[in-house]
DNA sequence: CGGCCTTTGAAGTAA
DNA sequence: TTACTTCAAAGGCCG
């Protein structure tokens, strides 16, 4: 039953809105909701923003409620906590889906009918059946394409269903790529992540509600489904290419050293606590991407000291630019919790708080080995008011800086961003704010 | 034309 | 159990 996260997995935030008796006014929102802006994420650690315009004390419109439509807001309504709790929601009483009803809206484009009801009514739960077209159509599913399984197979492609983040983007990655003149998607997604934190609790479990409805009804039409299905389709094509080339050799710092020596991991995994590369070779050369295929090293040969590593952390990824150990330096109390569309976001010229703190500025007692680490990653965050890598045009750790003397907008091998499509953080005042006062890094340039 | 980029969340996999 | 990886969408870009 809970195959596709019904409930939720014990622990996990549908969990404890399935299990418990009482309904969600008033409890706190799903753990992943309550978490920081810079949450805790096991995966990527601190998140900042690659594009530098894309933090969202840098776009005047307001963000969180103000956002949906408000059709939006109204299905929200809808949406309140006793029906979310309903004990059985698939009999609950047909409900226009929130944003399909609404036409200014792009979440399930593939419904050309904008007053399609909301699929979850159709089938009652515990009855799957087979799924009509139109179920289908609301769940993106084509079955145009197909894939192959480890037996070699062919099976019809069936998408994953979307999760609330997912359906939150699809929403209102059209309006964000208006609003601030972008095309890329990569741009509008930064956008949209910070958004999406900046979201009030309720207005993101609404998403939530719907992405586990949209599980829900996924499963029922395809109940031999499994993300097993799609896992490693596309993965199995790039180890065949890794094997044939050179990385077929590499090893991560973790695999070769093992965790009861993470002294011999390169600094940037340890400060992770995982692999970020994969390195060859004792000298550590020719590191590449730590995913296999998603991180993208921005020097051609890697020097293991510290400057050097410095700018890779700060170049290769957001999400490498502070260990995982800043997250757990963050106390309840420090930390910056989502920021309420409010105060601090009520000045689109000044970063919100939790961009205005370096982390290691609220470290507790440290270790001589977090001490290092800390000095390590303190030199790119060396201001307290100094912003995430990333977020400041001049800063030279932001792949997309901005030239003092010409104003021009550089960038990294890593970027593949045109910056014709991009705005002119000095030109765009929708999606760019003034620099900081604080003096910006002398140019190694 | 396939894959990258970029985001978060769900779920699979590996240690 | 924990950490890590993959895949969902999107569309411009690049080799």
């Amino acid at each position: 039953m809970d195959k596709v996260g019904l409930g939720g997995r014990p622990g996990s935030p549908l969990f404890s809105l399935y299990h418990n008796s009482q309904p969600y006014l008033g409890q706190p929102p799903p753990a992943h909701m309550g978490i920081s802006p810079y949450h805790l994420d096991s995966k990527a650690g601190l998140r900042s923003p690659v594009y530098p315009f894309a933090t969202s004390s840098q776009y005047p419109y307001s963000l969180g409620a103000a956002d949906l439509t408000a059709a939006q807001m109204a299905a929200a309504s809808w949406l309140s906590p006793n029906r979310l709790m309903h004990p059985h929601p698939g009999l609950s009483p047909p409900l226009t889906h929130p944003l399909v009803a609404s036409p200014k809206t792009e979440l399930y484009s593939t419904n050309n009918d904008p007053h399609s009801l909301f699929p979850y009514h159709l089938t009652p739960i515990g009855s799957p059946r087979h799924p009509s077209m139109d179920q289908k159509q609301v769940l993106g599913q084509s079955h145009k394409s197909t894939i192959e399984t480890k037996n070699g197979e062919k099976k019809p492609n069936i998408k994953k269903p979307l999760n609330a983040f997912m359906l939150y983007m699809k929403a209102n990655r059209a309006k964000v790529g208006a609003e601030c003149m972008l095309k890329e998607s990569a741009a509008i997604n930064q956008i949209l992540g910070r958004k999406w934190h900046a979201l009030s609790k309720d207005e993101q479990f609404k998403y939530y509600e719907i992405a586990r409805k949209e599980r829900q009804l996924h499963m029922q039409m395809y109940p031999e489904w499994n993300a097993r299905d799609n896992y490693g389709a596309m993965k199995r094509k790039k180890r065949k290419k890794e094997k044939t080339g050179d990385g077929a050799n590499m090893k991560k710092c973790r695999a070769r050293y093992s965790l009861d020596q993470q002294n011999q991991w390169c600094k940037p995994c340890r400060l992770k606590k995982k692999c970020i590369r994969y390195m060859e070779g004792e000298d550590g050369d020719d590191a590449v991407s730590g995913s296999g295929e998603s991180h993208e090293m921005t020097t051609d040969s890697l020097d293991y000291n510290d400057v050097d590593e410095l700018k890779d952390m700060s170049l290769s990824s957001p999400s490498t630019y502070l260990g995982h150990r800043d997250h757990q330096m963050l106390s309840p109390t420090s930390s910056p919790h989502l920021p309420s569309p409010g105060p601090s976001l009520a000045s689109p010229s000044e970063p919100p708080s939790f961009l205005m703190h370096s982390p290691s500025s609220l470290a507790s007692p440290l270790s001589p080995e977090d001490e290092r680490d800390q000095q390590f990653h303190q030199i790119p965050q060396q201001s307290p008011l100094r912003p995430p890598v990333g977020t400041n045009p001049h800063d030279i750790n932001n792949p997309l800086s901005v030239n003092q003397l010409t104003g021009q907008c550089t960038t990294t091998k890593s970027m593949k961003v045109s910056h014709s499509t991009l705005p002119d953080p000095y030109t765009t005042p929708l999606c760019w704010t003034p620099p900081l006062s604080q003096p910006p890094p002398p140019s190694p340039h």
